[in-house]
DNA sequence: CGGTAATTTAATCACCTGAATAATTGCAAT
DNA sequence: ATTGCAATTATTCAGGTGATTAAATTACCG
C-alpha cells in the first residue's frame, strides 16, 4: 500500500490489454463467453469446467461472468437454451413441413424430422459438436437442475412426436410408443456424442460413417424398434 | 504452538472416535471407502465427488483413501472396476449357457443374456443401481480416461456377443451388426441410468415399469432394430 | 457540456480441494 | 521384552474455486 503504485514494468510484447470502462463499439462479449462457455462444459461437464478457463479462453474478465449471467449455474442455464431452444423449434418446424406435405407420414420421415436438428447442428461446425456433447451429458445426469433444463427446452417437442408416432403405428398403444421413444432418445443421444466407443465396439472396421449414412442406419434401426409386434 | 497443546474440550456427546492405530478386528475399511465412493461418484460425476465427503461417509480419515488407493482416479478406476469385472464376467458366463443350451439361439436370447447382468446389479439393492449411474455418466464422457476403462472392463464381453449375434442376422453384414450394437448400448445405458426422463416422456403415464417388463419390452424393441432389413 | 448509467478491469475474499506428513497404536515375530 | 511393520488419525500444505468489490472508462441523455 505504500510504495509502486504505478504500473509493473510491462511486457513490451503483451497485446494491448482492454482497458475498464465502455467499450467502443461492443463486440458482444457475452455472445463469446457463451461460446467459450459452452466448448469448456462439453470438455469436462458442469463441476469440471472453471469460470477462469472461460473467462481467459473468450478474453474477458472473469467477473463478467457474473455481470451478464450471475453464477456458474445460470451461465450454464443460458447456454443450453441458446442452442436447445433452436433445435426444438427446428423440430417443431420440420414436423409442421412433414404434416402439411403428406398427412400420414411414415415412421421413417417423422424420426428423420425429429433427428434431423440435432445432427444438422452437430455438423454444423460453429460449436455445434460442443453443444451436442454438452447436451448428452446433461442427459445423463439425474440431477434435478438436468431434469428441470431438459423438461423445459425439450418436453413441447417430444409430445407432440410422440402423438404423431402413435398415429402412424396404430396397432400400438399410445404408453408403449412413448416407452419406445424413451428408448429412442437413448440412442441417438449415445451415437451423438460418441467419440470413440463405437471404433472400440466394430474393432476399428467403422470409425465414422459419415453425416448422412449414419443418421439413414439410424432411423431404420429405430424405426424398426418402433414397430416391434 | 506454546499453549494448549492438550486437546481442545470436546463435545460430550460425539461418539467415541476411532483413535490411530492398528484396529483390533479392522472391518475392511476399504471395502467401506469403495461402496462410499461409488455412491457418491454415482451422485455427482467424478469431478463434482470430494474424497473429504467419501471419507467422511465412510467414517474414516481422509488419508485413507490415499493409503489404500493412492489418488481419486486410482479410487474411481478401483470403484469401476470391482463391479464392471463382475458385469463382465457373468455376461461371458450367460453366453456360455446359452450356446450350451441351444446352438443357434434366437436374437431375443442373446440380448437377454447381454442386457440381464446390468438389470440385476441395478435391482439388487447393494450399491447396484448408484453403480449403474455412475457407469452411464461415464459413457457420456469422452475423456481418455473413461474411454480406456470402459475399454478394459467391456470389450472382450462385447466382441464375443457382436460375433454371436453375427451368425443369428446371416442377412445382414458383420460391420452394420456391430454398428446396431452400439446404437443397442446406448439405448440400455440411457434406460438404466434415467431416474425421471421416462415419466416426462410418457407425461406421466408411465413411470416405472417393473424390472421384468421393462427389459421385455427393451429386448422387443433392440431385436426388432437389429434385424431390420 | 455535465452528469448518470453501462460495461469492463484488477484485486481480493472466504472457502474448499486433493494431497502429504508425522504421530499414534496394535499385532506379530523374534 | 523388544523391535518392526501395518493401519489409522489429526494436522497441515499449496494451490485452486466461484464470488465479490471498487475503481476506471466510455457512451448516452438532457
Amino acid at each position: 500500500m505504500t510504495d509502486t503504485p504505478a504500473k509493473p514494468p510491462q511486457d513490451p510484447l503483451a497485446e494491448p490489454r482492454r482497458r475498464p470502462g465502455r467499450p467502443k463499439d461492443a463486440g458482444d462479449l457475452r455472445d463469446l463467453i457463451l461460446d467459450q462457455a459452452e466448448l469448456a462444459f462439453a470438455e469436462t461437464g458442469f463441476a469440471g469446467a472453471r469460470t477462469r478457463d472461460i473467462a481467459e479462453r473468450a478474453g474477458v474478465n472473469q467477473a463478467l461472468i457474473r455481470y451478464y449471467f450471475g453464477s456458474k449455474e445460470e451461465l450454464f442455464d443460458e447456454v443450453f437454451r441458446r442452442r436447445g431452444g433452436l433445435i426444438s423449434a427446428r423440430r417443431h418446424e420440420f414436423l409442421d413441413e412433414l404434416l402439411m406435405a403428406t398427412p400420414a407420414p411414415t415412421v421413417e420421415q417423422v424420426l428423420h424430422a425429429y433427428l434431423l436438428p440435432q445432427w444438422a447442428m452437430k455438423y454444423s461446425g460453429a460449436n455445434g459438436a460442443a453443444f451436442v456433447r454438452l447436451q448428452a451429458r446433461l442427459h445423463s445426469e439425474p440431477e434435478e437442475h438436468a431434469l428441470r433444463l431438459r423438461r423445459e427446452v425439450y418436453d413441447s417437442s417430444v409430445h407432440r412426436y410422440v402423438e404423431v408416432l402413435s398415429r402412424c403405428l396404430p396397432g400400438i398403444p399410445r404408453d408403449r410408443v412413448s416407452i419406445r421413444f424413451s428408448f429412442l432418445v437413448g440412442t441417438y443421444m449415445f451415437m451423438l456424442n460418441d467419440l470413440g466407443r463405437l471404433g472400440d465396439i466394430t474393432e476399428g472396421h467403422v470409425v465414422d460413417l459419415g453425416k448422412d449414412r449414419m443418421l439413414e442406419e439410424l432411423v431404420a434401426f429405430l424405426a424398426a424398434g418402433m414397430r416391434a409386434s
